[in-house]
DNA sequence: GCCGTTTTCGGCCCGACTGTTTTCAGTCG
């Protein structure tokens, strides 16, 4: 069955045809979204469109219902096979090059018959390309510049870069200019404000007596290579690091529409826009018109754009155009979970397997950051790494634990694991040692390949353990470097609800696994969510953060999370704690 | 191609920039 993501790169690729046919832009468009929003679903859209529910999802109409039911049935869209035999894929290729688009490419391959990178090349070389009606000396000349750029990066699309490696350049920036005594605000706007799990580039807006000294500020920090686009409305930077910074120096009466504006998601806008034009609003980052009194509306802050429109203010990690706007409409946001309601982290590694830091240095960086408790997980006996902890290793620590709780007051450390899930899905340790310990969470780091209906299997038999208590890192996907296995996540959330297993949102940076999407899906189907930094040292407990970003992303409250609770109260939580209430 | 406090047709977000055009189309965010 094809997954979500299949299904979305052949709607994206429909939609790239059916533009370069010419169709109207409104029936691209509608590719397009309903391209979203396969991918943003949690649930298998091939799976509705088998139960002949698919058309429940928005942006998905009859047509495409009818085309869905093809891909399944033939594994192609008929139409798709039809456009690709007139429009070869060096044409398509085209419309991705940076400043072309369908009518473009269409336009050379019509004029020169040229239907491949390399082909328009040469031509473009020849002097070719100026000749052809639309073109001229300088369109020729950006073809170049853009075809090199693309070989340059091997044919890749423009690289994204995990958040948390912007947003510490982002901060910094911003603290610098903030510093500036002619700065008055200075936001980050963009992917990084509403914490995405990557970024492009970096949006800063800011309001200044004096925009040129920010300018000037920007462009003398010293992390900064270079400045272009420099002017009284901001600047353009590019960091030594290769990240892309935009400064955007505003007038203070119009700063929260630009914050606004800039903050996006651009799927986030395009709703709103689309519902306020309905009463007779239109929304640009300069204010809100009016058409009723001709007036635009300027304003300072967010809050009062939000307000203008009949709608409270909307936290940035809610828009992404999954349904913030009928909730703020109805009054129902989410009060969000923030990091101050988090009192445990139950996922971190000692010296004992691959973490930097001793049990004892661990346990006092999480008192330090206000925790009631903390599990120690070091890897488990078939880590295959050479830092995994045999199981006599283990029985050790769960003493060395218990003197150190003798020791510690108002402080409670956990005797855990992070045992592997095996490819047949069991644990890698003797179930009397795992119901020995306080805490057990499954993790699956090895046999990646394994097809989709077999790795669910192996997911659903540690699910079943009963001493299994979350599983950790569900997808084992890598921002930006490694997709997630095939595994069929509704129904892993399905048996987790049943039967009281948590599923994890894994905090390290690169990780955020689960990730929004399910996280949200997982909530709403009842599965108590953990938040884990995976630390392994002391300094990475603080990555908790993005954990708890990716969690307010998925719309969840401190409620629906289980280390925000009390320790007797979490302890309940547990598979081990519902089946006896006595603790350890 | 989708969708509905303008409902089954006729709409569908907003503005900047670029290069080419003699008034604007294409592309981008």
């Amino acid at each position: 069955m094809k997954t979500n993501a299949e299904i979305a790169a052949a709607l994206d690729e429909l939609g790239d045809l059916y533009e370069l046919d010419g169709a109207v832009s409104y029936r691209v468009i509608a590719y397009r979204t309903a391209a979203k929003a396969v991918r943003d679903s949690s649930v298998s859209i091939m799976g509705l469109t088998r139960e002949g529910k698919v058309t429940s999802v928005p942006g998905i109409g009859k047509t495409l219902e009818e085309k869905l039911r093809a891909l399944d049935e033939t594994g192609d869209i008929p139409s798709a096979v039809k456009l690709r035999a007139k429009f070869p894929a060096g044409l398509v290729e085209m419309t991705k090059l940076p400043g072309f688009g369908a009518k473009r490419a269409r336009q050379l391959h019509d004029a020169l018959g040229v239907d491949t990178l390399e082909g328009l090349r040469a031509l473009a070389e020849q002097g070719e390309v100026r000749k052809v009606k639309g073109f001229g000396p300088k369109g020729e000349e950006n073809l170049l510049k853009a075809l090199a750029a693309h070989e340059e990066r091997g044919g890749e699309p423009e690289p994204r870069v995990v958040l948390s490696r912007a947003l510490p350049i982002a901060l910094e920036i911003a603290e610098a200019l903030r510093a500036h005594p002619a700065s008055d605000q200075v936001e980050v706007a963009g992917s990084a404000r509403r914490w995405g799990d990557s970024v492009k580039d970096i949006d800063i807006i800011a309001t200044a007596s004096d925009a040129k000294a920010l300018v000037d500020t920007l462009a003398g920090l010293e992390i900064v290579e270079s400045v272009s686009q420099s002017g009284e409305a901001g600047a353009r930077a590019v960091t030594h690091s290769g990240m892309k910074v935009d400064l955007k120096v505003v007038a203070p009466d119009q700063f929260g529409n630009v914050l606004q504006h800039f903050t996006g998601s651009k799927a986030h806008n395009v709703q709103l826009r689309e519902a306020m034009v309905r009463r007779g609003l239109h929304i640009s980052e300069y204010g809100v018109l009016d058409d009723e009194t001709g007036e635009t509306t300027r304003c300072a802050t967010e809050e009062e754009v939000y307000e203008r429109l009949g709608l409270p203010w909307i936290p940035p990690e809610l828009r992404e155009g999954r349904g913030e706007l009928d909730a703020a409409l109805k009054g129902e946001l989410p009060q969000l979970i923030t990091l101050d309601d988090m009192r445990g982290d139950l996922h971190c590694h000692t010296t004992l397997s691959d973490g930097r830091n001793t049990l004892e240095e661990m346990v006092a960086a999480a008192q330090a950051r206000g925790y009631e408790y903390l599990a120690i997980t070091d890897h488990s006996a078939s880590h295959g790494f050479g830092n995994h902890v045999t199981p006599e290793q283990l029985e050790a620590r769960i003493d060395e634990i218990a003197a150190l709780n003798e020791r510690l007051d108002g402080f409670r450390v956990l005797a855990g694991t992070e045992s592997n899930i095996l490819p047949d899905g069991t644990l890698d340790y003797p179930d009397e040692l795992l119901e020995r310990l306080d805490w057990v969470i499954g993790s699956i780091h090895t046999s990646f390949g394994m097809d989709e209906s077999a790795m669910t299997e192996r997911m659903l038999t540690a699910i079943n353990h009963p001493w299994l208590d979350a599983i950790g890192h569900p997808t084992g996907r890598k921002i930006e470097t490694r997709p997630p296995y095939s595994i069929d996540m509704a129904r892993v959330i399905e048996a987790a609800a049943a039967n009281g297993t948590m599923i994890e949102i894994n905090s390290a940076p690169d990780r955020r696994d689960m990730n929004d999407v399910y996280a949200r899906a997982a909530a709403a189907a009842g599965v108590t969510i953990l938040i884990d930094s995976d630390a392994h040292g002391a300094e990475t407990l603080a990555n908790l953060r993005y954990g708890v970003a990716t969690a307010r992303r998925a719309w969840l409250t401190a409620a629906q999370v289980a280390n925000t609770r009390p320790l007797d109260e979490f302890l309940q939580l547990r598979k081990r704690g519902r089946s006896s209430s006595a603790t350890t």
